[in-house]
DNA sequence: TATTTCGGAGTGGTCAGACCACTCTTATGT
DNA sequence: ACATAAGAGTGGTCTGACCACTCCGAAATA
């Protein structure tokens, strides 16, 4: 009855290429079906398999060669970043529902590095800190903290979120705070590695009303 | 001369959407251009018009409503993480990295819920505990415990997870594993939570090496 | 006059088919 | 053996058609 229960060609098309790509294992790289087949196959007009395919190639997550096919594509959610961060508009509970989880996020990542990363690991990051520029500290430190931890869903679930995160508002990266957290690191205290974490995320959080 | 110097005319489309956007300063609800509108000025041919359309749609920009027209709608990057995280997911799905993922989500869930949940919520949660049948038992519960939450996001994230653990291994449900952590939560008492938790994780994850 | 009904205008949803531009393979001719 | 040209396959774009839905106002009705 409502608005909802329709579903499109295009985004059932969408359904089908994931299908698909379980189905056959691709991965990065691999090629799909071209556009007429999948047309032919899915019983749709060719126009509205190249909706589908067009919106998946805004996303990042295909890659289009003219005259040769599509193709899949590591996730590389630059493109998006850009277009998002202009329709972002400053609307504070999501901001904070984004900020909320990526600090959860950071969280657990911190605790968990601190039991397999070593000192001299520890002070080759700090060296690199020191040297890198203030731009995207954020991102190449936890990066780095998130690897360690070798969980790699954690990783790219952290990633997503720090791209839209890094889109809508600039976390404001400070060397002396990234310093402070390999200190705290170093010696293990989780206690004061929660409470810094805290008052930094403190910091960025939008008060609503 | 390569292959990036060529832009396509759907996204040429789209950055004129985006000027658009800017110079009449619409926001939330307001109304774009017809697609046969956008057609004509833009010099494009309906169907490339519908591949930029369809794409920020997708994005969850704009809405779309089948014989009135196309509306701005009010960012959220929900659904865009929903479908993002199918391809993501593609790469990384061991079992013991999607529980991880899964036990630190609930965790932090636990430790949030337990300071906004009321006791006579507690109390209807476990008569509903008591008459419900075992059967995604897990989803229900935490499902409530998600939305006391009031994120989205983390909502959704878990939904997601979720689904993946509960199609891939099954976790056993067991009644009396949440009616202990209710009695937990309304003592509040965060360590044991804590390590309820991790007791039922662990009994969950694969024995690698 | 007040109410209901209906149809047209505008809009998104989908399709079919055409043609162009590009890439790669292969057959052809030197 | 090599260079070249032709063809097949693919994405890029356009045109035009028809359907389904929403809305609103004019006409028909009470």
């Amino acid at each position: 009855m409502t608005n909802s229960s329709k579903i499109k060609v295009y985004q059932e098309v969408l359904e089908q290429i994931r299908f698909y790509i379980e189905k056959h294992q691709l991965s990065e790289g691999d090629k799909l079906p071209s556009e007429r087949e999948l047309s032919e196959q899915l019983n749709a007009a060719r126009s509205s398999v190249r909706e589908a395919l067009r919106a998946i190639e805004l996303l990042g997550l295909i890659e289009t060669k003219h005259g040769e096919g599509t193709f899949l594509k590591t996730y590389r959610p630059y493109q998006t970043v850009e277009l998002l961060a202009t329709f972002v508009l400053r609307e504070s509970t999501t901001k904070n529902e984004l900020l909320e989880v990526m600090e959860m996020l950071e969280h657990q990542c911190l605790i968990k590095v601190q039991e397999v990363i070593t000192d001299n690991e520890i002070d080759i990051l700090e060296q690199e800190i020191l040297m890198h520029e203030e731009e995207h500290l954020h991102t190449y430190v936890f990066n780095y903290f998130f690897e360690k931890v070798k969980n790699q869903l954690l990783l790219k679930v952290w990633h997503l979120i720090n791209n839209f995160v890094q889109a809508s508002h600039e976390l404001t990266p400070d060397q002396n705070y990234y310093l402070h957290l390999l200190k705290l690191i170093k010696d293990k205290n989780s206690v004061e590695i929660s409470g810094l974490l805290k008052d930094f995320y403190q910091q960025n959080y939008v008060n609503a009303r």
